[in-house]
DNA sequence: CTGAAAGCGCTTACAG
DNA sequence: CTGAAAGCGCTTACAG
């Protein structure tokens, strides 16, 4: 490339990344000849070189019918137009998978992380952190320490309750993820204290079923489903963490003929857009995909481009979810 | 970390990778140092200088209830096992976010390219992969000089019409995608070609809607299901490209109070596991995304490592759809 | 305005 | 068995 304009390998850096100025008849030459031999400047050299990466590692449990099939798209739209790359890990929830990926993101690869972590492995992040790469956490915030994006399930759930309680239902359920103990998962935990505070506050009972091993199973929503029901018969609404428990919910009441929402309502705590698509649309919590992406994506990258003023950058941000009403209640 | 255990980086680089025999004394001091100062080879140094990146890039449309959230997380988990990272991009099916994704990935960052392309960039592709970087296409085969891991569309179409055709249904109507013209996506036109054989070769009138604009949007399912019951109110049976259609069918048929499966039945002919998730569930010819996802991983690898022994690997391979039954036929 | 040199952090023939 | 040197492909102060 160098020889075929006659210059230096450093003017043609200086030309193609216009760094300084060259010599209008040195450029053109130079440009012509990247032209002819279809030069593409070696991004990882530079990378290399410059001790950036323009790499972000995403780490999320799973993308398959879970709202971060959705966050994962934001991040990467946003990252790719701050000239970012996205390297994708999806854990399982398996804290040994999510070891395994960060210790391999660690070593050179990125230069942030953004993690849905599952909360086994905070002092490795901590570790990774000092170590001078960038973390934001999203949806789960199991680290203060560590910069954080997520939805206000707390409110979300305790304005469920509310909001079924007003239109008239008073043995509201709630399926929820791990909650409590040690693998205990934020938001599901969150959640569960919205829900209790509510039901306390409006002396209601509160009947809980917690799905065990696999998150995000539609199986286990459906065997929590019939469990709440067998033992408590007189439920009017059922609350569901994710809409794959709602799923699971509608499904196992239509298998009963029980009329939704006549008889029961549903509700899904983590509104990803599958529930307006539907046959019996499901009401919902919206998170925004959107907003927790955008920001995070933001947020790692300021982090990142801080680490040369050495300013300690960590931040809070907590969205809303957003009610959409639909049909099952 | 060199000086900590008193030696030379290229013994710790010979220690810490086992590649040629170190006094053992010295080893452990080596092992010891690097506990100590908790030191990760920087992978991204051994990458560059190796020439290899150990990086995948992977180009989807979306993964947004789409099979491509099934397929990633299984190309994820296999180049994880093998070594390999993974680069996530996506398009929204729009040629220049494509053309943009793969000339950043050319651009050194990765060995090897999975891509579901929208048939538009191939002269770009096959520069890419002169360059010497493996590329694998998976579920759209838009160029035949490149390895290819598809389902059989084309068989499973038709095999679908049979399905119905033996359970007594005679007007049997196809929502798709784009499989006509310039823009035409290769499973779409396959599936059209399935589906004009069958019909032709029972003797049934075609009746055929295209999504135009966004792939997989389930709006523009529901009105293709309006345009199709309109126009042939005798439609006893509505096959669709992919799942989210087969929602939007299921949907429309239950606002007009349409029975299914009775008077009309729904098949996809894309299940990936939402089907089964449904208050209705619905019959579909599954891909496995694993089968996918694990061949065009390996494939891709193969490739990678080939290089160095300069045979040219292209392959194709063909996995056929199966049926699995359930409630909407 | 542009060349020559140094260096990013490793690995790997080459010596010895 | 291990050191010293060269080099992966760029970028960037430093000269001139």
């Amino acid at each position: 490339m160098a020889q075929l304009a006659n210059v230096h390998p450093a003017t043609v850096s200086r030309a193609l990344n216009n760094v300084s100025y060259v010599k209008p008849e040195t450029k053109a030459r130079i440009i012509a000849a990247a032209a002819e031999l279809n030069y593409h400047a070696d991004v990882f050299a530079r990378s290399f070189k410059k001790g950036i990466r323009y790499t972000i590692g995403v780490v999320v449990p799973n993308v398959h019918m879970t709202i971060f099939d959705d966050i994962i798209q934001c991040i990467e739209t946003k990252a790719r137009a701050l000239g970012y790359y996205i390297l994708f890990c999806h854990t399982n929830d398996d804290p040994e998978i999510e070891a395994q990926c960060l210790n391999r993101l660690r070593a050179g690869f990125v230069d942030g992380i953004i993690i849905a972590s599952t909360g086994q492995n905070n002092a490795l992040l901590r570790e990774i952190h000092l170590q001078g790469i960038a973390i934001v956490q999203i949806v789960r915030n199991h680290d203060e320490k560590l910069s954080s994006v997520v939805s206000d399930y707390e409110e979300a759930c305790y304005k469920a309750v509310h909001y079924l309680y007003d239109k008239g239902c008073r043995e509201i359920a709630l399926i929820n993820g791990p909650s409590l103990g040690r693998f205990a998962i934020k938001p599901y935990k969150t959640r569960y204290e919205g829900y209790k505070r509510a039901v306390n506050e409006l002396g209601l009972r509160a009947i809980c079923e917690f799905t065990d091993g696999v998150i995000n199973s539609f199986a286990s929503g459906v065997s929590c489903a019939k469990k709440l029901l067998d033992e408590n018969p007189e439920t009017d609404a059922i609350m569901t963490a994710v809409d794959v428990y709602g799923m699971a919910a509608l499904r196992l009441l239509r298998e009963r003929n029980i009329k939704v929402p006549d008889k029961i309502k549903v509700v899904s705590l983590t509104g990803y857009s599958v529930g307006n698509l539907l046959e019996r649309s499901l009401t919902s919590f919206e998170l925004s995909a959107k907003e927790i992406g955008d920001s995070a994506t933001q947020i790692v990258i300021e982090e990142i481009e801080a680490k040369a003023d050495n300013k300690p950058l960590v931040r809070h941000l907590t969205f809303a979810a957003t009610l959409s009403e639909r049909e099952s209640s």
